[in-house]
DNA sequence: TTGCTCCTCACGTCACGTGAGGTGGC
DNA sequence: TTGCTCCTCACGTCACGTGAGGTGGC
């Protein structure tokens, strides 16, 4: 039997590589990491030499690698392996990079968003816009709350799993909402990180729009509408043939019962 | 009671939010989402306007919140907590973004050293290398596998969590080396992604380099050294104070048994 | 009635963490 | 002997997934 002086028991061991005992335990269980051997007692000693093996496994951890997966890739390492396992993770890692940058974008243009809202309240002004595609949703007649959510969750369900949502609303006719028929003719819509194949497109266009930002109720939308269409007039603006209602402010910033805001858009056509 | 008809299952609901039932009946198990209403059977009703506050749900989780700190937050949501909690992720985002490009940068730098290596076998030529800052271990003499083990473990524990280590080795002094004492004086040194405050630094300056990848065990490393010693004074090359051997294939490549392949390098004083 | 859905246990997964209760070595 | 370490259960965590076995509605 080797001398237990050269070895390190369970404790000392796992001090050296900054983990806990019962990481120890667990990969000796799975066959992961075995010490170097056992005493009659069951006491497990582990080689100095070990430490490299360890730190191995370490390793594949930190690149988030499962246990099972680590043990299948030791078990055939070679230097080819590992080059290609570095590449695949390094395009995994880019790919990831990508997606934390655009979340990271979304997450600051809301909160911009949010920040004007709360600022602007009910107060009607200009803002030039950029260009933006959106995937709307199939058109809407007379849709009750059941209707509607289900058209909303399809559009939603039908952009791929990792497409970012970048902002998501509802988009009327102008010349509808000037009729007062509020349930006419209307589109969800979601503007994505990324174009999808599936979902039909529609292009908002740059330039300026007429802005509100509607804070309460949905049922009390026409008098942000009527008040806009009144301004419009007054300054003899001609509108844009879509009007575009974003949520900035709703179930995730704030109770159901408390009201959304809402942006509400219209494209300014110059005469 | 509710009626049913404007109501969805478990089932409908689930297949709307792009779930299984299970994670429905889970989040009504921690009360973090409950149905509409439930029936004397105990069948489970959601109404369609739910989903938004699901989606919210949803949304939370994809930036990696727990649930429990998702019920903790919608418990006391507000558009400045949301702010807030934005600013928060995207700085954390910030950070992961940083770890994963210096990630990426090791593995491909890793990988090339790699490659590198495969094809120059036991080779001796003349590289580049720009500047590089080295934390090393104390210095050890005629240390044992253990002690060696101890010193180098307790390098690597000695610097932060987080900080990537992108490459690790052992560096001798040349004049040892060149009198045959290969344990005297020696030092593990590990090139970090950032500088630790802690670990003692040493520069490895920039210049060129007698480059020899070495394959096998470290009881043949003696050879490899003679071997450039002699190229040193045949091509009338004046070598400098230290000899660094890089570990590039190692335990994480290659079974122990194999051989790791070292880079040994040792700095060329212009004359 | 058939076929589908609903329900509630209960146990599994993943990589350990956290004691409890008992033993062994210096 | 004291104080420390070692061990083995066994159960907990997290966010569900996976059946089993039974019921209910059209």
């Amino acid at each position: 039997m080797t001398n237990k002086k050269n070895h390190l028991t369970t404790g000392e061991f796992a001090k050296l590589c900054n983990v806990t005992k019962h990481t120890l335990f667990h990969y000796h269980d799975i066959g992961l990491f075995e010490p170097a051997f056992s005493d009659d007692n069951g006491y497990r000693y582990y080689h100095a030499l070990q430490y490299d093996s360890f730190c191995a496994i370490a390793q594949l951890r930190t690149i988030g690698m499962s246990l099972s997966e680590i043990k299948a890739f030791l078990d055939n390492r070679t230097p080819r392996q590992l080059i290609t396992l570095y590449q695949e993770q390094e395009d995994a890692i880019a790919q990831q990079i990508k997606q934390l940058k655009e979340i990271k974008k979304a997450m600051a243009s809301t909160r911009s968003h949010m920040e004007q809202a709360l600022l602007s309240i009910n107060h009607t002004c200009i803002q030039y816009e950029t260009q933006s595609r959106l995937s709307i949703s199939k058109c809407m007649h007379e849709a009750d709350d059941l209707e509607m959510t289900l058209t909303y969750a399809n559009l939603v369900r039908s952009i791929e799993d990792d497409t970012l949502i970048k902002a998501s609303g509802m988009m009327h006719p102008t010349q509808d909402l000037k009729n007062m028929k509020y349930d006419n003719n209307c589109y969800f819509y979601l503007c994505l990180a990324q174009a999808t194949k599936d979902a039909t497109p529609h292009t908002k266009s740059s330039g300026d729009y007429l802005t509100t930002y509607h804070h309460g109720q949905y049922d009390s939308l026409h008098l942000t509408y009527e008040r806009m269409f009144v301004y419009a007039e007054t300054h003899h603006i001609r509108l844009g043939e879509w009007c575009y209602e974003e949520r900035i402010i709703d179930e995730l910033a704030i109770n159901t019962d408390e009201g959304y805001i809402l942006k509400v858009s219209i494209r300014i056509i110059l005469t």
